[in-house]
RNA sequence: AGGGGCAUGGUGCAACGGCAGCACAGCGGACUUUGAAUCCGUUGAUCCUGGUUCGAAUCCAAGUGCCCCUGCCA
């Protein structure tokens, strides 16, 4: 069976076909991934990331990184160094480093060119007059007073404009279409605006920029791009993507959009993200609770399953609304796989075995992967006679089914002895302090010798042996499915979960995790899955981030209840 | 209201005139030294109305709903 043969091919790759079919690029492919570097790249761009990539592999061509530069009040190299540094980890390969601006000069000459051709002109109306002369959706605009300069004033005032002759704002390049056109996007589009702004790698050469729309399509055009993919908001942009190209009979690429990610649990737009930063509702871009990759990368997501959910999300027009449990699905089963299990005690208790000896200790191998039979790699893991424990695993009144340690029941303490609790520790206001127990030696490693069966097993950290660290939980930063649902007068950010970042201190770790390494996944054991945390941990005094919990149907089902 | 786009289980994606399928979620069970994983089973969908056709999710017509567009942002 030839995996081909059972997965279909989406729309994109359906176009691409009968562009082959008909010769239309020679049955070349080649994509491009056009950020601009005014934020951080997020699960939403990973999507691009899989088409433009992912097509352009996929039919034997090339993909280019260019960077959308057009407007410097808002780019800035440091977003230009994190998006690379994502691109990189989610393993892409592009095979140019280019910027919209390293094109400035050649976009310039293509301006020159219109307005030769009685195509574009300089215009002198205000921000606020054009906006009343562009007309409302129902009703066409009319025609600036100063459309009909001759060419060579055109050409005169343009140049000028270059030079820096006028203030910001004062004067701007607009195509010659169709003030009455239905579509608002071909009605005299501005082409070049002025301002007085150093960017952030031509510095202050410039003092007049490009809009996305004279920029992008002759972009792709220069760089022989064939199918330029972009999100379903640009589709009212192609018939003016289509009219520069045709109007400056260059080569001509061919814009495909699709719709963009969005999830469940979060918000996706730069804007919203940015202010979140801002506004201190988190710590920064890459804060774990951020949909930024650089976050994901942060809390210990794979790069490897962030793909296979984009892949398993797929690509068509709809909008739609994909469930953050999907990508948790992929994230579980790539660390599943992945992850050495240690052991971890979040919330701790004591456990004294009563009968074990005070002055012994003894070790045992342990797994990296119990529920693999051929892993050969492993631990020694110390036990004494006092350990820690979960609170949760002991209950003195245990509710129904509940079959961790209570009260004279066995369990099983992985890896090591049955033990039976015999009683407890308690303060003045009743809180328990400690538990204490009795262990079955003949069930060292786990295992009765009179093969009885335990329901429990839990797991736990011999207390003289045990390092600290501190460890941080998360939950999703809005509780609500759609955060972005919101009655009317109210805020996107008055939904923030308040609740969403759980610091833990004191927590009681198994020794061998003293030497956890930054992006190293681990299992706790029943706990989840967690990552030294590569911005808060010191030699010595490790932060974990816990990447995400394991199913916990326990839970869910008490919690039902 | 004008233009553009989209409608298939709870969610996402297939089926391209011929048995509506896959993944996640859900539900039930088995197994278990992780209440995880694994394994087995299972509920559940073509926006509406009409037409063409032996046969329609698919083609045609009329409707309905949702999204995008009035930046010198991208």
């Amino acid at each position: 069976m030839t995996e081909e043969s059972f997965t279909s091919k989406n729309f994109i790759e359906e176009i691409i076909d009968e562009h082959n079919r008909t010769g239309r690029f020679g049955g070349k492919v080649k994509t491009r991934f056009p950020p601009e570097p005014n934020g951080y790249l997020h699960i939403g761009h990973c999507k691009a990331l899989v088409i433009d990539f992912g097509i352009a592999e996929k039919y034997g061509g090339t993909t280019n990184l260019r960077y959308d530069d057009t407007n410097p009040v808002k780019e800035d190299t440091e977003y230009v160094d994190a998006i690379k540094e994502d691109i990189h980890w989610l393993g892409f390969d592009y095979a140019n480093e280019l910027y919209a601006s390293d094109y400035f000069e050649a976009l310039y000459e293509m301006a020159v060119k219109l307005i030769k051709k009685g195509k574009a002109y300089v215009d002198e109306l205000t921000a606020e007059e054009m906006r009343e002369y562009r007309g409302t959706l129902t009703e066409g605009g009319k025609n600036s007073p100063w459309r009909e300069r001759s060419i060579e004033e055109n050409l005169e005032l343009f140049e000028r404009m270059r030079r820096g002759e006028f203030a910001d704002g004062t004067k701007t390049l607009r195509a010659k279409i169709d003030m009455a056109s239905p579509n608002i996007n071909m009605r005299d589009p501005v082409m070049y605006r002025v301002m007085h702004a150093t960017h952030h790698r031509t510095g202050d050469k410039w003092c007049i920029y490009p809009m996305y729309d004279f920029a992008h399509g002759q972009s792709d055009s220069i760089e022989g791009i064939t199918h330029s993919m972009c999100s379903l908001e640009y589709e009212n942009h192609r018939p003016l993507y289509d009219w520069f190209l045709d109007e400056l009979e260059i080569f001509h690429p061919q814009q495909i959009e699709f719709s963009r990610l969005n999830m469940t649990h979060t918000v996706m737009s730069k804007r919203k993200l940015r202010l979140l930063v801002e506004q201190g509702y988190v710590d920064s871009w890459i804060d774990p609770r951020m949909p930024t990759l650089a976050a994901m990368r942060r809390a210990g997501y794979p790069p490897k399953a962030i793909r296979a959910f984009i892949e398993a999300v797929g690509v068509a027009k709809n909008e739609s609304f994909v469930d953050v449990e999907l990508l948790e699905h992929f994230v579980r089963d790539q660390l599943n796989q992945t992850a050495p299990r240690r052991m971890a005690i979040l919330r701790p208790i004591k456990l004294v075995i009563d009968n074990y000896p005070a002055d012994q200790t003894e070790e045992f191998w342990v797994s990296d992967f119990p529920q693999n039979p051929e892993c050969t790699t492993g631990r020694m893991v110390p036990f004494s006679r006092e350990l820690y424990i979960e609170q949760d695993d002991f209950m003195e009144n245990p509710v129904p089914k509940y079959f961790r340690l209570s009260p004279e029941r066995e369990v099983r303490l992985m890896n090591a002895y049955f033990v039976t609790a015999v009683s407890m520790d308690k303060d003045a206001e009743g809180k328990i302090l400690a538990v204490h127990c009795t262990y079955d030696p003949d069930t060292r490693g786990g295992n009765a010798a009179d093969g009885r069966k335990v329901k429990g097993t839990i797991h736990w950290v011999s207390a003289p042996h045990a390092i600290n660290a501190e460890v941080h939980l998360y939950d999703y930063l809005f509780k609500d499915e759609h955060p972005e649902d919101l009655p009317e007068g109210e805020l996107f950010t008055d939904h923030v979960n308040k609740n969403s970042l759980e610091v833990l201190v004191g927590c009681k770790l198994e020794p061998a995790l003293a030497e956890a390494k930054p992006g190293q996944p681990w299992q706790f054991v029943r706990n989840g899955y967690f990552n030294a945390d590569s911005f808060n941990s010191k030699p010595g005094e490790l932060v974990f981030i816990r990447t995400l919990s394991l199913v916990d149907s326990w839970a869910k089902q008490q919690a039902q209840k």
